[in-house]
RNA sequence: GUGGCCGUAGCUCAGUUGGUUAGAGCGCCGCGUUGUGGUCGCGGAGGUCGCGGGUUCGAAUCCCGUCGGUCACCCCA
């Protein structure tokens, strides 16, 4: 342990520059605000939750970090790092139940832990946005079709290509499953949900190799995912299947319902897409998904659904249904490709150059007047020569630097470093563009504004 | 957890069949220009060649191990 360790970076977990912060920091700041407008009230939640609840609420355990005190030697641990936010949610209103209002609408925005392998968009520690609604004893599905324009606001708001929202229901997958006499879905789902990666030869083999469909099921299973539509065609498309069973009625209705809600935005911006289903085993209907344009490769970076069963109070079950946005992924991939990045490396807007030893007072003073209206300001740490001063403006990025008066009869005067102009300036008065405020988000490449 | 590829300066990389003092570009610092940046010119700092062992007169280069990174599988944001 004396050794000093060797400073590496630590694979998934990831680390960025200042700059590349103040992007991330903008994207959660509009998601949160987004998430206001519809109305979700914060919250936060620990970041550990008991080991056993982890663990029973599904997923692999082995994804599970395990938090414990290294002077408790050889104990077991008994707690473990949340690995999503809906999990924690459910223990959370179930515990407050009693001081909470249902339907219950929160947004939650943290990081969580997974202890995959990482890779390109993969990552073990990272954030996630949650936007959930749960209620008390059932909840509407009012709230499952509102989920797409939410998904669909909430990915134009953020600073990539265009995405597609992509909708179905577990009850559909479930229903089709029963009328073909399989209780057991799961090995299905798991190979209909590879049908982008391998295609449809692909999934063929693996219903008929590793699931054990035969070749006349299995071309019922590929005919079903891979319908696809924007408005509500995928009815007849799935009744012309010839299957029929309560559940997937049920499932048909309630995902009518959501697609039907979503009239209103652009066609094709929510699509009924009957492959999808999502790993986590807790989805009991709606489903959703997301995917970017010319980013395929990089999954899903906003999903969620439905989950009927995950908690329950004082006898009645509080189902929920919500979306989950993988922000880490979204800026692994943009920002990590430099198509997204800040204007300016620092917050600060005017750096306040210092004359002389004598003059810290004048500068120190020309900075607050400016702080006082919301401008940042800094004032230069050594009465370096202008040039120098400047240049460090300019290489953090910093628009402005503003020169104090030398004598009684002279002004102050501020510079635009991009065009190179200064002006007189009176530090109560003066203002900026408003671009020039506060760092912006500039994208290249397809990453829309 | 299993398998493929890769570890040389802060970053991106070059380094011949093993050979003498390991290089380039970018970045950084200084000077030209001592109170006005960006360009240009000149100069400078910066390396346990991931780590350990082996082969050899000699290893960044070959071999073994190990650690780390990365990609794929699994699964997922």
């Amino acid at each position: 342990m004396s050794q000093r360790a060797q400073i590496t970076p630590l694979s998934g977990f990831p680390e960025w520059l200042p700059e590349q912060r103040i992007v991330e920091q903008m994207l959660l700041d509009r998601i949160r605000r987004l998430a206001e407008l519809y109305g979700f009230v914060p919250l936060e939640t620990r970041a550990v939750e008991p080991l056993e609840h982890l663990v029973h609420q599904g997923e692999t355990s082995k994804e599970i970090y395990t938090v414990g005190r290294l002077q408790d030697e050889g104990a077991t641990a008994d707690l473990g790092l949340h690995f999503d936010l809906t999990v924690p949610l459910a223990r959370y209103v179930q515990e407050f139940r009693g001081r909470l209002r249902f339907p219950f609408k929160r947004y939650q925005i943290q990081k969580v832990w997974r202890g995959e392998r990482p890779q390109d968009g993969r990552y073990r520690e990272f954030y996630q946005a949650d936007l959930d609604v749960v209620g008390d004893g059932e909840l509407s599905l009012h709230f499952d079709a509102e989920m797409p324009a939410i998904m669909h606001e909430l990915l134009a708001a953020l600073p990539v290509p265009t995405a597609t929202v992509l909708v179905s229901n577990r009850k559909v997958l479930d229903g089709f499953g029963r009328g073909l006499g399989r209780d057991d879905t799961t090995g299905i789902i798991r190979a209909l949900d590879k049908l982008d990666k391998i295609g449809a030869d692909g999934v063929r083999e693996l219903l008929c190799g590793e699931v054990g469909t035969t070749d006349g099921e299995a071309d019922r299973w590929l005919a079903l995912a891979e319908i696809r539509s924007p408005d509500l065609d995928f009815v007849d498309a799935v009744t012309a299947l010839g299957v029929s069973d309560d559940l997937l009625t049920r499932g048909l209705d309630e995902l009518t319902t959501v697609v039907a809600a979503s009239a209103s935005l652009p066609r094709g911006a929510v699509v009924a897409d009957l492959h999808i289903a999502r790993g986590l085993d807790y989805y009991t209907g709606t489903v959703f998904e997301s995917t970017i344009a010319g980013h395929s490769d990089l999954g899903s970076i906003c999903s969620g659904g439905r989950y009927d069963d995950l908690a329950s109070g004082g006898g009645h079950p509080l189902p929920g249904v919500g979306i989950s946005v993988g922000v880490s992924r979204l800026l692994g991939r943009f920002l990590g490709g430099g198509q997204l990045r800040a204007s300016r490396a620092t917050p600060t807007c005017v750096l306040v150059a210092l004359v002389d030893e004598g003059g810290r007072g004048r500068s120190a003073a020309i900075a607050r007047r400016l702080r006082t209206r919301g401008i940042a300001a800094e004032v230069f740490h050594e009465p370096l020569r202008f040039g120098k001063q400047i240049r460090h403006a300019d290489r953090r990025g910093i628009p402005f630097v503003w020169f104090p008066a030398r004598g009684d009869d002279d002004t102050d005067s501020v510079r635009d470093l991009r065009s190179g102009t200064q002006v007189p300036a009176d530090a109560d008065a003066w203002m900026p563009p408003d671009a020039d405020l506060h760092p912006a988000i500039e994208s290249t490449a397809a990453a829309a504004p």
